[in-house]
DNA sequence: GTCATCCTACTACAAACGTCGGAGCCGGTC
DNA sequence: GACCGGCTCCGACGTTTGTAGTAGGATGAC
């Protein structure tokens, strides 16, 4: 069966999201990059979630020079796919309609995002009568 | 610093969820509920989650008769949009609208759920131009 | 050759989670 | 009055998660 469920927790999706915006990293630039937005953790943390992540399969490694250069192997799309639909099914027995609306109800939302909304909604009507 | 108000682990939120579906519950119910929809697990389990739940003051009891009645004192809306909030949180930085439109385009919706999303949207809308 | 560094590997450890087993109490039933 | 079937309390145990210290290998500076 192909979707297997993704276990992350939240410290290491910080670790993940380091690599999706950074691309390649060694341990070092991973830590930097949290380190800058005030996430303060030690050099050997990292490398332990590194470490997991890898053992989970959700990055990968090579020895480049002295250090080891981590890289994501799941998108971001992937994962963040996962979750959002593993939080409709614990919240509402997987029906995804009540989660748009609680976030439409309990969220403030631009105009230019509304237009973008009213699009995608539309082209899904569209689709829906074809 | 997370300020994470609501600890709540996956297996706890389906005991809750029992509660808020079934209203006042002894430990027997709720197992009951469980056991309805395939989830096995033990009576002194769901014992000890009412019991953290109530320590972490999700739910509250009342001796009636032999047995303890427990009850939810948070509402299903406010957990939800907490938890909504804590993945939007996440995996977005904050942004509601990215999550919305990975919903929209991720999951299936039917028609009458499609007609009440635009309708909504437009209600936001309108609001906007006020 | 010796040092100061930087890197990884190994180990540790507390808290949270999911899961129960038994001990022990209490109210009916032969 | 001894037993059965509920119920709660207490403790336990394996796993996951977050966090990090320490030991030891490689490397470049003198």
């Amino acid at each position: 069966m192909g979707e297997r469920q993704y276990e992350l927790g939240t410290a290491e999706l910080e670790v993940l999201k380091a690599l999706w915006e950074e691309g390649r990293c060694t341990v070092r630039q991973v830590l930097g990059h949290l380190h800058e937005r005030g996430r303060r953790v030690a050099y050997t943390t990292v490398l332990t979630f590194l470490t997991r992540l890898e053992q989970k399969g959700f990055v990968a490694s090579d020895k480049r020079g002295l250090a080891y250069v981590y890289r994501a192997t799941v998108t971001r799309e992937r994962v963040t796919r996962s979750r959002v639909r593993e939080l409709v099914q614990q919240l509402y027995d997987g029906a995804a309609a009540p989660m748009v609306l609680q976030l439409i109800r309990s969220q403030k939302f631009s105009t230019d995002e509304i237009a973008e909304l009213q699009k995608l909604i539309a082209e899904l009507d569209a689709g829906k009568r074809d």
